[in-house]
DNA sequence: ATAGCCTATGACCTAAGGTTAGAGTCAAGC
DNA sequence: GCTTGACTCTAACCTTAGGTCATAGGCTAT
């Protein structure tokens, strides 16, 4: 009959000895006996168990559970596993997400190695176009328009970055939610999450009501020049339009 | 100017009041200043800063590499964000893994409810050829053949599951080295894979001399019925010839 | 007997907080 | 002025799955 000390078991596993006396410990696999000197000492039973005890840790299952696969009589397997799967793909998913926003993130950081500042309020215009929307401002709320611009200059590059990518995703769940009312909840809260990301380029100066009027200036924006709400180079005049009526709402119900 | 509470400033970006006591204490996010009571106080830039944490947190960075992020003017965080997303990408190739790997082992699972116990040695055969394939057992090892039929009968169903689930990935590791030598060390770790599981299906009974011609016989069945050796239906006789080769290297130079 | 391994237990450490516990603070209502 | 309830403070323990000592004892060969 074989028998295996921790070091040759763990050797045999490919696992630490540490992690064999924590098996032990928490009862996960216990040596078959031990000599007098308190040594432990496992069989061939114990390897085969330690072996499918590692099968389900590859798996990502925890510890606890793994003892109860092993060792509840009435614990459905085939339940824990489908489970487990529908956990794994929610990760899976989740990564997939978490790539793209790098992605959007590494490319608004490229952008703005090249672009630099104060340019970016006025982004994605003619040159002409942006002074002349830069003098309207100006005549409509004055001060705010140089302050905002000072603002935008003592925000990082990566914040920048940051920030646009946010920007995209809420474009891309706003569109997507573009049957909805403008006043629903789930619009709203979109919006809000643009408010602050408006904001955050804006600057927090101004009163409350400045403020509330000048994102519902942006919003008249977004229908005047259709190339503001442009999503990969093609026009979308009704979503302009859906985008100008929730900020308009959310600027008189919300920001006053 | 503003000034937010722990309270404020959590429900504000949707966080716990011991999340910033974490960050405060690590240095991740200082309160702008602290009242007499040594209550916390946060400004607007506070604000600003924790929804940046977030956004990287969210990505799944480290709150250390954060601090590094946010702080060290000579992080470059273009590389930072191209090595996290490798990281990610590996994660996520890893998962898709676990997820086949689940679904072969849910498959087993499903299949051995069905088909129960000592038709196993003798899967994907019909009954006569199996009973042929038994009687010539029999003859050739005698006694040992009733013991594996016993040592099967104890294994549980999920542990027949799984030992055909890992049988299944060391084919798919085994034809992908099909063009390697059937001495070389990754073919001959594969096939130690491949015999200690086979052994976990006949028990460990036998001399290690039996035990090793058993396995070369096993190999030489591989050869002679290409039904041990089909994948997806189709069978493969070069494989099964590469397989039986390299079981035979393996019992005569590992297992005497 | 001593050197060189092996083993045992126990304690501390990791990441990112959750969860009490005890004590102090603040504004409101009586 | 006092109590109540909501808020805040720090400190300490808990979580996963072990890694990494520290200290003490065991085993075998020279």
């Amino acid at each position: 009959m074989q028998k295996y000390s921790v070091k040759q078991l763990a050797k045999l596993a490919g696992v630490s000895v540490r992690t064999l006396h924590v098996y032990d410990k928490m009862g996960l696999l216990k040596p078959l006996s031990r000599t007098e000197a308190k040594y432990r000492l496992y069989g061939e039973q114990e390897l085969l168990r330690l072996q499918q005890i590692l099968f389900y840790k590859e798996l990502d299952f925890q510890l606890q559970e793994i003892a109860q696969i092993l060792d509840d009589k009435d614990f459905d397997v085939m339940d824990s596993l489908k489970n487990h799967k529908v956990n794994l793909r929610a990760k899976q998913d989740r990564l997939a997400t978490l790539i793209l926003t790098i992605d959007k993130t590494i490319e608004n950081l490229k952008k703005d190695t090249v672009m630099s500042n104060p340019a970016e309020l006025y982004e994605g215009l003619s040159a002409e176009k942006a002074q002349s929307y830069r003098t309207e401002a100006i005549e409509k709320y004055g001060e705010e328009v140089y302050k905002s611009e000072k603002a935008l200059l003592k925000l990082t590059k990566p914040q920048i970055a940051e920030l646009k990518t946010e920007q995209t995703e809420i474009a891309q769940k706003l569109f997507s939610l573009i049957h909805k009312s403008i006043e629903s909840e789930q619009v709203q809260t979109q919006i809000a999450r643009h408010y602050e990301n408006i904001r955050k380029f804006w600057g927090t100066h101004g009163s409350a009501d400045t403020q509330a009027e000048a994102y519902a200036g942006l919003g008249q924006l977004y229908v005047d020049d259709e190339r503001f709400t442009m999503i990969d180079g093609k026009s979308h005049p009704e979503y302009a339009l859906f985008l100008s009526k929730a900020m308009k709402y959310f600027a008189e119900n919300r920001l006053k």
